[in-house]
DNA sequence: CTTTCATCTAGACAGTGTTCAGATTATCGG
DNA sequence: CCGATAATCTGAACACTGTCTAGATGAAAG
């Protein structure tokens, strides 16, 4: 799968627009979204500064390919805490739900720089970057339709929950990243999310 | 007091450090907190571009430096409207509660980029910024705590409730800004941190 | 083997942050 | 009031950036 480009080997190089991607996000990672130099992407690649413009018309548009990329990586790490939790019911759709939460702050902080390119206003998503199909979006989704089928949340608390849950969580991790918040916060916006779901969270 | 320096009419400035801040800012403001040029903020002033160093080590100093006077207008922009409401008791705490809120919001969506440069990680806090000091912070508690003197709420529902106030409030305002969610669904989250909060809420 | 065409390079341009030697002027001691 | 001192600002330079254009390269098709 997704064969790894070797570096450059001939003119060609083979698959360069993804190599470029590749090598922006370990830029990005490294020294911040602000810091990126697609010069110094060229040159990780070993290519010249002017070849990223066959496939990318600017660097935002760069930036803006990683971004899509990234979004769809957190998603994916979101999709993998929620199925290591096993089972059917009540309880196992707590855990998922939490588990989605944690995920979520647990790769914030674990990229910040990452996390900061997502939601820092980097990249212009595109107007069809609706809710409605976006893989995050989907799962919180999902994990509250769980917890009413489940009958852990009533139909009223779901109603609107998401953005509530969406907004604490993104919240928290942006503030946690910024040294506003202790990391340590964090299970307290677990409570509070599902207090505000109406569900009884021990104290 | 602090009278505004006039543009510039002799050779030295009289009040440079702040007007340079007041350049900054406005560019921020139009361009965004990744598009901010040093030079251009010295041509605002009617400067060289080495004028600055002498009262910033960096341009990231100077970042930071707005970025302080941003974080304390937000706060301030906070207090004008929770002073608008007047009056004591439950309700007016309650109303006092939700102004705070909303005036965050609105400034949010007001001014994007001022925001994006106080909380997309562009200025180094120092570590002398902890929570305790920052009005915004002070704020939020002090409005807490009169729910809670007020009845309000119950004393298990403000211990910790700051930080899920906080980080629901700035979650809304960042995505809403990223065009992530959209701004009709504040209300939603205000709901949302009151039932979180213990309050009763009209459905 | 030649032609064609996508791909990549070289070089240039304007603009960036930053440094440093020196020009300008405010301030203060006499 | 004057002259020295120190603060303030300038000019030119450096290495770096994004971006454009003309041309070199080599893979693929005829």
């Amino acid at each position: 799968m997704a064969p790894r480009a070797a570096a450059k080997t001939s003119y060609h190089h083979g698959d360069l627009e993804s190599a470029l991607v590749d090598a922006a996000i370990a830029l990005v990672r490294k020294y911040g979204p602000d810091q990126l130099s697609l010069r110094a992407v060229s040159a990780d690649v070993g290519v010249s500064p002017s070849a990223s413009y066959h496939y990318f018309k600017d660097k935002d548009e760069l930036v803006s390919a990683v971004g899509d990329l990234l979004f769809d990586r957190l998603a994916t790490m979101q999709e993998r805490a929620i199925a290591k939790v096993k089972g059917t019911g009540p309880l196992a759709a707590r855990r998922r739900f939490e588990a989605m939460g944690y995920a979520y702050f647990k790769w914030a902080m674990q990229e910040p720089n990452l996390y900061r390119l997502i939601f820092g206003g980097f990249c212009d998503r595109g107007d069809d970057f609706n809710k409605s199909d976006s893989k995050s979006w989907n799962l919180l989704n999902a994990g509250l339709d769980e917890l009413l089928t489940t009958g852990v949340i009533t139909r009223s608390a779901r109603q609107g929950g998401e953005v509530l849950v969406w907004s604490a969580v993104h919240g928290a991790s942006s503030l946690a990243i910024e040294g506003l918040l202790p990391e340590s916060a964090f299970p307290l916006i677990i409570n509070g999310v599902q207090r505000s779901l109406g569900m009884k969270v021990k104290v």
